[in-house]
DNA sequence: CAAACAGTTTAGCCTTGGCTAACAATATTG
DNA sequence: CAATATTGTTAGCCAAGGCTAAACTGTTTG
């Protein structure tokens, strides 16, 4: 194995920056993220659909599609997937709901999701900026970083 | 369409959070999200094997799989798309080197990486989790954002 | 109430990023 | 220097998440 190699040292005279971490770290960073990235969509739409029956009453696949920027095609798919998940009921042509486990689901993502934008915006990122980039994130900020951002976001409102 | 239901707010009587932000927004975040997902492994290719070159003086494929923890056939087919979009240049069963764009791209990632790491370990995060955050974080952060994290950093050390 | 329109679903295609198994090349070592 | 171990490649599989086109359902309205 390469990478355990002891003649490092000599072949690489000035290292810059940090160390890299040792195999295991390193396998385990890259594992969560990909980790992360398959339960992330599906976590989206249980988050929009749990908005948008929050905010209208309803949650049409119309609706969706047209907030996610992706084809109708593409979210009757996706719903079938969240129905053999057991996170939404649907009748066909008719408006869909959340499970237990999915309103369970929803609620989790739309809470990280507001603790995540409302740290942006009390670190002075600009609105629009705040919203994409809490978007983005929210699936890979781990409880242990996401209760120090509440914590901050606190402090900074009351001063 | 449904979603400018007049009677919204006949139907849900006590909003909860935030409104939903306008469709046009809404769904440029998600688009953003997507985009950032198509480059997201190339980066992260990348930004490893100058790692490896810069610590090491070399990039071997065993490397890579066993840092990524992924299948050394997967590492070579993805090699191969490096090289088709000329971000590595490679001989067979030889190491691998960046081409310039690889090296430009490389040191991008890593300036990112190395920010959203020291900002949350600014914050206060604890290092194994920090290195697992900043991985999964690095692609979803905004120039602005970024720039305001270095920013509080730096505060944060002069201090 | 039939026609037209809006919304939904299905079929079938594509790319990405994983995997295993089999094979090929290089390196190490008895 | 031949045998073995390590490393790299290829072939072929799979699931996820996009798409378009076509068919079907439900709603609205002339």
């Amino acid at each position: 194995m390469t990478d355990s190699n002891p003649n490092a040292s000599l072949t690489t005279p000035s290292i810059p920056g940090d160390a890299l971490p040792p195999v295991e770290q390193h396998a385990q960073q890259y594992a969560t993220v990909r980790n992360a990235h398959e339960t992330e969509l599906i976590e989206d739409y249980v988050e929009l659909i749990g908005d948008l029956l929050a905010h209208r009453g309803e949650a049409r696949a119309a609706d969706i599609a047209n907030r996610m920027a992706v084809s109708q095609a593409t979210v009757s798919k996706m719903i079938r997937r969240l129905n053999e998940l057991e996170l939404v009921t649907s009748k066909p042509y008719r408006s869909l709901f959340l499970t237990e486990a999915g309103q369970k689901m929803a609620e989790t993502s739309r809470a990280r999701h507001d603790i995540v934008l409302h740290f942006l915006r009390a670190l002075g990122v600009r609105d629009a900026t705040a919203r994409i980039d809490a978007e983005g994130m929210e699936h890979h900020v781990s409880d242990e970083t996401l209760a120090i951002m509440q914590r901050f976001t606190e402090q900074q409102h009351n001063s």
